[in-house]
DNA sequence: CGGAGCTCCTGGGGGC
DNA sequence: TGCCCCCAGGAGCTCC
């Protein structure tokens, strides 16, 4: 998606911005109407991106804020024709003044949403500063998030999800990433030793990888690119979704067991709860 | 303070 | 067919 909008509206001249419902920018510092007039007559810069956390500078000129998008559970940034009809769930409307295609944040549930903030000097939005760099980041610190794990008293799969200490594992990513490392999901963070956690972060990357490459995992329309296109890791899901299917390494029935009101899929005797005792 | 549960929404799908 | 319940790629808030 970042790519698909670096790609398609980089570089261009906000027109005009329709707020559908308020919900989608209740994040904005000011109203709906706020909103739209910080967008106006603004260039969109680069396409960044932290986790789920999108942002665009805004120039002309040095970029002070930036369009940030978040796409909770089932947002979408679509880019699409003017005359192309509303989808469903369409929640924002940004038009150019070049009359090209518009870009769409589209949004089932509304956990998501789009606001215009201040950037820091880093250049991150406030709302993106607490959210860890990605693991496909260059800048990323596997040495620091070694010690950071270890320091934390909690499951191993909680830490992956917690995006104060890395970002752009979610449910899915985290589940195939811990059967591809034969991790639990509740292995104590503090028995991570260095070369556990290093491993464990080459599956993570490993996984993330692949997924790009095929554009993502889409269960259904919901999960896409800008132009509307859903991936196809789907196709290459271990663990994740797979209750009752056999394991692809020893053929024991993969899991699934109830996790912070979600689910964890794993493989009960490549996962097992306690670290094996050696090898 | 760090950690964990609850909650914000809409819709699809399965079971009865 | 209809209804009810469960489930869903997230993360902020609030309590302990």
């Amino acid at each position: 998606m970042r790519r698909g909008l670096e790609a398609s509206v980089t570089g261009r001249t906000v027109a005009h911005v329709d707020v559908l419902h308020p919900r989608a920018v209740r994040r904005h510092d000011g109203s709906s109407a706020d909103f739209a007039a910080r967008l106006l007559r603004r260039t969109l810069g680069p396409a960044n991106r932290r986790g789920k956390y999108l942002w665009l500078p805004l120039g002309p000129g040095e970029p002070e804020e930036a369009l940030v998008g978040h796409l909770g559970m089932s947002g979408q940034l679509l880019v699409q024709p003017a005359a192309a009809g509303d989808q469903r769930h369409l929640r924002v409307r940004v038009s150019f003044a070049d009359a090209g295609p518009e870009l769409r944040f589209v949004d089932q549930r509304t956990f998501g949403g789009m606001a215009v903030e201040p950037l820091s000097g880093a250049g991150v939005p406030a709302s993106v500063e607490h959210i860890a760099r990605d693991p496909m980041d260059p800048q990323f610190d596997d040495i620091a998030f070694a010690a950071a794990l270890r320091r934390r008293r909690t499951g191993l799969k909680r830490a992956l999800l917690d995006q104060s200490l890395i970002s752009g594992v979610g449910n899915i990513y985290a589940d195939e990433a811990l059967w591809r490392s034969r991790l639990h999901f509740a292995r104590p963070t503090q028995t991570m030793t260095k070369a556990a956690t290093a491993g464990l972060l080459a599956h993570v990357r490993a996984v993330l990888g692949e997924a790009l490459d095929q554009g993502g995992t889409s269960f259904d329309a919901l999960y896409v690119n800008v132009n509307g296109e859903s991936g196809y890791f789907d196709r290459s899901l271990d663990a994740y979704g797979q209750a009752g299917e056999p394991c692809a390494r020893c053929g024991t029935a993969i899991r699934r067991e109830p996790f912070m009101n979600r689910s964890s899929f794993f493989c009960p005797r490549c996962q097992p709860p306690r670290a094996r005792a050696a090898g």
